[in-house]
DNA sequence: CCTTGATCTCAACCTGACTTGAGCTTTCAT
DNA sequence: ATGAAAGCTCAAGTCAGGTTGAGATCAAGG
């Protein structure tokens, strides 16, 4: 405690390497919260840097902002988080990651046996009817990579 | 070519799992091209299920629609493609995956080593470090994953 | 004290990938 | 020949995840 225990926002960017801009951005949508100081500026604890970071992380792995708050919402509440609680958290992200690359991997191989032929005849081959809730993130026709599972495309 | 050899926008969306309106906005972006009949309305080959469906593909895995663009151009001007083109052009595809299932494989051994003992030391572990372009698509600080690439966060 | 850099708020704008709505036309089965 | 279903265009809206700008205030070193 030999030091300021409290960071201005700018350092916290610096810190994180995220904008200034995007942690007001964050704090707005309940990622982080801010102390605030007599004049109204924001003031975090040094453990936000491990909190924003997790943020980070967890949107490279195709997590919402709002899949964030609820992963982040499993932190206690009064206390700073410790190891144990990264650790109880990111377990789910673990069996994200898992997901993601057996995902991939399936595709992998698919493409090999489908579009390697030539044919993509999508019923026959799988490509869509696998039910990829994880790959499902970041775009393509909304209602496609989701709702829809049953008949798909066939190749006349 | 006993079939009508021209589909409807209506059939193109039932065989692929597009919505119409979503076909008309990959047209307007160049990425498939449609026929018209005398009264104005746009008729498909066949083969063109297959384009979108390669399109969707592409998109699960991760590239933006101007990059599909790129990689569709690479198929024959003027005739239908065969097999082979689609071999050709899914190859990059495949180096993308490998690429993507690598990445997360790192992060995975990282989220272990890391968070999983709660220091969250960005530069210390490297989470951050990687010269991750793959896993950049998608969300995320702009600057942040992709232009930075210097000294990051350090947890005091 | 005073200045300079950091912050503040709020509203507006941006990109990507589509969707929606209005108003009008084409197709095609009966 | 006709009427419902499907299609057309064009402008505007949506959502996520931020960024940008204006105008005002705060914090801290000299």
């Amino acid at each position: 405690m030999h030091r300021t225990d409290l960071i201005a926002i700018g350092e916290l960017a610096a810190r994180t390497g995220v904008a200034v801009s995007a942690i007001r951005f964050y704090e707005a949508k309940g990622l982080i919260e801010a102390l605030r100081t007599g004049g109204g500026q924001r003031r975090f604890l040094r453990a936000d840097i491990r909190r924003v970071s997790f943020i980070l992380i967890a949107q490279q792995l195709g997590l919402s902002l709002e899949e964030i708050v609820d992963e982040l919402a499993r932190l206690p509440a009064g206390r700073t988080p410790n190891g144990a609680d990264w650790t109880r958290i990111s377990t789910g992200l673990r069996a994200r990651i898992d997901a993601q690359i057996a995902a991939l991997q399936r595709t992998r191989e698919l493409l090999g046996n489908c579009i390697g032929c030539g044919c993509l005849s999508l019923k026959k081959c799988g490509l869509y009817n696998r039910e990829d809730k994880a790959a499902q993130r970041g775009a393509g026709p909304r209602y496609v990579l989701g709702d829809r599972s049953g008949e798909i495309a066939e190749v006349g």
